[in-house]
DNA sequence: GTCAATTCACATGAAAGAGACCACGGTCTAGTG
DNA sequence: CTAGACCGTGGTCTCTTTCATGTGAATTGACGA
């Protein structure tokens, strides 16, 4: 077996890898020249451009559906601002904070807390009260003396969790800080948000609005073609495949993001199944499995209750009835739990519960109403054949049935 | 047959509670000089 | 005398429960044709 290993890690290195430099693919990765976003990085450079004389410059507020490339603009203009400022000296900071990774800055004390920490002042997670928190933050800045540029991403997140009081608080900051001042960013996904937000908070946040349109076919083609030379050694790509890729998320609403995804995971098929060119079968096996990984990813971390519920509408939909609902599940639920040792929830709570996994898109709850005989949610499973085996494996696993 | 009232089975909202975390300050304890 | 362990307090945060209110169409039953 040992040596069996030995030949596999020896083959392995001497093939040629078809990744070049798979980083151009990921996430966090800002390219040198973004394509077809120039208007939109002129106007925020514009905006921004005041920084470089100290003068505040006007808040921002973005949006435009995910990978539409508000972050990567933001960045892009965020480096270069800084480099110029870095170079002569202007006293500039930004900050970027991405409001959505949990337990980090997802309530209002959390992103405080987070800033202070930013800005090399040590606050607890928790505990202390949040206006005291506030205060700390304050001094922090004020001593910095400096414009402080702050990019909140997903910022629609935090506001739907923790309320929009945070952003009137730090609108309302200026008027308390005598040396230095903020400006922020907004970057959002949902593109109704702004109508939810207080009127107040909403005319002072977005005094400047850009807009991220949806990229369309062609444009996601370019942009892949672009990454795709950086990414990967020349000619491992056949024909058709960067076309087809882009043609899967141009009719996911334009998300580049997502092509990006697609794309490396092909490579990493293909390149598991020692192929040395990418195909269009890759591909598909690629967005399978994306999928796949998505459901999986999600169920795993699922807490247990959330689990167990999802479990109950498996054994419901696999007795064949065809039109599931609420009260239905929520009996086999009860029954589940007294198996498994689980206290059970109020119905009410499972109600939500069930409405949270629709959300997740792991199965479709639709209300209904069924009149004399009251209202419910119908619900069917959302997952494709393929992992319905696999996602059940799981949750027997997890919940020791 | 038509129409409004009724009714069901939850959905949906709001508020309040429970319990897990965490830092802070005070008190106790054991080790050190 | 001091560092560290240990507690109680006061705060946040998440998940739940409790209580209240809302909802949309099948059903019902009165009414008129």
């Amino acid at each position: 077996m040992a040596k069996e290993l030995d030949k596999f890690f020896e083959s392995y290195l001497s093939k040629k890898p078809l990744f070049k430099n798979k980083k151009a693919l990921q996430d966090q990765f800002t390219p040198e020249n973004i394509s077809h976003r120039d208007e939109q990085i002129e106007q925020m450079a514009g905006i921004l451009a005041p920084a470089l004389r100290s003068e505040k410059p006007s808040n921002i507020f973005c949006y435009g559906k995910t990978g539409t490339g508000k972050t990567v603009v933001a960045r892009y203009v965020a480096d270069q601002i800084m480099e110029t400022a870095e170079k002569r000296g202007i006293p500039l900071e930004i900050v970027y904070l991405n409001c959505k990774m949990k337990r980090v800055a997802d309530t209002e004390y959390r992103v405080i807390a987070q800033l202070c920490n930013i800005f090399g002042k040590a606050v607890p997670a928790t505990g202390l009260p949040t206006d005291e928190v506030y205060k700390s933050f304050v001094n922090t800045i004020e001593e910095k003396n400096k414009l402080i540029i702050l990019v909140l991403d997903e910022i629609d997140q935090l506001v739907e969790k923790a309320g929009d009081g945070i952003l009137y608080n730090l609108t309302r900051l200026n008027s308390e800080l005598k040396r230095s001042q903020i400006s922020i960013i907004g970057i959002s996904n949902d593109l109704v948000f702004v109508d939810n937000i207080d009127p107040r908070i909403k005319s002072s946040l977005s005094e400047e609005e850009l807009v991220f349109p949806p990229y369309n076919a062609l444009q996601l083609q370019d942009i892949l073609k672009e990454r795709v030379k950086l990414a990967f050694r020349p000619g491992v790509l056949e024909e058709g495949v960067v076309e087809k890729c882009s043609a899967y998320a141009a009719r996911e609403h334009g998300d580049a993001r997502r092509a990006l995804e697609l794309l490396r995971v092909s490579g990493e098929v293909a390149e598991r199944k020692n192929k040395l060119k990418i195909d269009i079968k890759h591909l598909d096996e690629a967005e399978e499995k994306i999928e796949r990984d998505r459901i999986v990813d999600i169920i795993t971390t699922q807490p247990k209750q959330s689990q167990l519920t999802l479990h109950s509408i498996f054994s419901l939909n696999f007795n064949g009835n065809k039109g599931l609902f609420t009260g239905d599940v929520y009996d086999i639920y009860k029954n589940n739990c007294n198996k498994c040792g689980l206290k059970p929830l109020t119905q009410r709570r499972v109600s939500d519960i069930i409405a949270e996994l629709d959300m997740l898109g792991v199965i479709n709850a639709k209300v209904i109403s069924k009149g004399r005989y009251g209202r419910t949610r119908e619900i069917s499973l959302a997952i494709p054949d393929s992992s319905v085996n696999e996602v059940k494996e799981i949750l027997l696993d997890s919940l020791n049935l």
